[in-house]
RNA sequence: CGGGAUGUGGCUCAGCUUGGUAGAGCGCCGCGUUCGGGACGCGGAGGUCGUCGGUUCAAAUCCGGCCAUCCCGACCA
């Protein structure tokens, strides 16, 4: 009945409340899961606000094929070299065999870009500020609900601009007014926004920024991706604008990418030894109430006065839990797994005395209102809900974020998974590749602006050229 | 794709060593008693023991092939 100790098992623990909290689960296609309901009212939740911060800040919902050719995949170097891996190719279809391959899409850069050459002939064109929701397939070896599994739905954004500044200037801002606020606004998921080294980067990208935060088992997951292609896609796809002085110029572009990958981070960030405890902004169900009653004498009495109060919830998500075949405490129990921020509990004793017992999930506290005062109580609850599980997630991750003065104190905390160490980097790949061997830690991100640096690299001694985050990824 | 393990009702597993009528807990269905922190009693449904073959009078059990899943490594949102 009681879930895997998180400090013994995470991954079992992880994979307990996913499953017992009814998220999601695995399906008989092998690597790909089902995600369900209540695992999919959170995407849902997630969804809205990223699609309104997307647009808010200019940009437009458009659609892409799932399937396109594998020439197109083909067109840029780097970008074809690190997701050939990955790659699912369709090769039959109709009945018979087909005379040119079609990949599934792993990204869709190739075939927007493919389109964008169509679309962009003069400055006046630009920029193209455009989004889509959609599925992706990426083969993976060792899937893990929502964290990594061959089919998985995301957001990508895909803009093109007539300079350099614009580009990079856009796939800063999606960084920060996208991104890092959907996910420490929605999420209660604090970040750490940065740059990826060049070993990290996405394949194909100049620059790829990035918000990573950590989990409770001292893991770091990268929370959103933004990338800064320069004119490496419009060159490879021949995609040409004549700009304002008349000469002709490849535009510069972006990319971006935030997936459901985000739900299971919202699992190992905030969740417990009772289960999942939802920032109130995603949850199905922002508030249930629990009848308690004895008999029928006290049943319409009590469910009359539980309907009462759902009523006083206006414009909150509430659930009143009336099922008969199971006892107060039992639900008391599924709720917590499931991380509902709030309980309501009414009984005889509560409908006497004009009052109602609240619980919140984030402190594991009880207390007793007024009942006239419940529906603006559950209101503040939300935000104060929201706001304690930003709170101990960046005590947390302030107490996890070391700074080493040794390579082997360096070695030791990223060896035991203790969460973020911060240490400077010569900016060679050789000392990331000795840190990985070494420790299974990558560098995460580094400063968002290049500071300079006095220090030595952790690793070699050499001069440092930038401050880097380490951790153990997933 | 390399190394290790496991396949038995929906789930977790016992039974296999020593071949002989397929079991438990949880879950599910029915009835009743319960109901303020994961209730209990009684009755019931549900399994070609991963699969194919071999040995044997007889295979969940012994032998071999195949398939699948899980864990550990290289790849990844």
């Amino acid at each position: 009945m009681s879930l895997p100790d998180q400090s013994v098992d995470f991954p079992g623990w992880y994979q307990e409340v996913v499953k017992r909290a009814e998220m999601a689960e695995n399906s008989v296609t092998r690597g790909a899961m089902v995600i369900k309901p209540y695992g999919y009212a959170i995407w849902e939740f997630m969804q809205q606000g990223m699609d309104r911060r997307i647009k808010e800040t200019g940009h437009q919902n458009l659609y892409f094929p799932l399937l396109y050719p594998l020439r197109l995949l083909e067109k840029e170097a780097d970008h074809v070299e690190g997701f050939t891996p990955q790659v699912a190719i369709v090769t039959h279809a109709g009945g018979s065999k087909l005379e040119e391959p079609l990949v599934i899409r792993p990204t869709s850069e190739a075939v927007i870009w493919a389109t964008y050459k169509n679309w962009i002939q003069s400055y006046r064109d630009l920029p193209l500020l455009y989004n889509q929701w959609a599925n992706v397939l990426r083969w993976e070896m060792r899937p893990r609900l929502f964290l990594r599994t061959t089919e998985f739905l995301w957001q990508e954004g895909h803009t093109a601009h007539e300079t350099e500044q614009e580009a990079m200037a856009e796939s800063k801002m999606i960084l920060s007014d996208v991104y890092r606020t959907t996910v420490e606004e929605d999420f209660a998921m604090p970040v750490i926004p940065g740059r990826k080294s060049a070993s990290e980067r996405f394949p194909g990208a100049q620059e790829t920024f990035t918000i990573e935060a950590l989990m409770r088992d001292g893991k770091a997951l990268q929370a959103g991706t933004s990338h800064y292609f320069g004119q490496n896609f419009s060159r490879a796809y021949d995609v040409k604008f004549q700009s304002r002085d008349g000469t002709e110029e490849h535009p510069y572009s972006t990319s971006w990418g935030a997936s459901s990958r985000l739900i299971g981070g919202v699992v190992m960030v905030h969740g417990d030894e009772k289960g999942l405890r939802l920032p109130p902004k995603l949850a199905p169900y922002q508030v249930v109430v629990v009848p308690i009653y004895k008999g029928d004498q006290d049943k319409a009495k009590v469910l009359d006065a539980c309907n009462a109060v759902a009523k006083m919830l206006d414009g909150l998500r509430v659930k009143i839990d009336d099922r008969e075949h199971f006892r107060p405490g039992y639900k008391f129990n599924e709720w917590e797994l499931k991380g509902v921020p709030v309980r309501l509990e009414i009984g005889a004793r509560e409908v006497d005395a004009d009052e109602v017992v609240v619980y919140r999930r984030d402190l594991g506290e009880k207390q007793t209102e007024r009942l006239a005062e419940v529906g603006e109580r559950a209101n503040s609850l939300m935000a104060e809900i929201q706001s304690t599980l930003f709170d101990q997630a960046e005590v947390f991750r302030d107490e996890h974020t070391h700074v080493p003065e040794s390579y082997e104190e360096f070695n030791e905390l990223l060896s035991s998974a203790a969460g973020f160490v911060r240490a400077p980097w010569c900016g060679e790949a050789a000392c990331e590749e000795k840190v990985k061997a070494e420790t299974k830690a990558t560098n995460r991100a580094l400063t968002l602006e290049p500071e300079a640096m006095t220090t030595a690299c952790i690793v070699c001694n050499n001069d440092a050229k930038e401050m880097a985050l380490w951790a153990q990824a997933y």
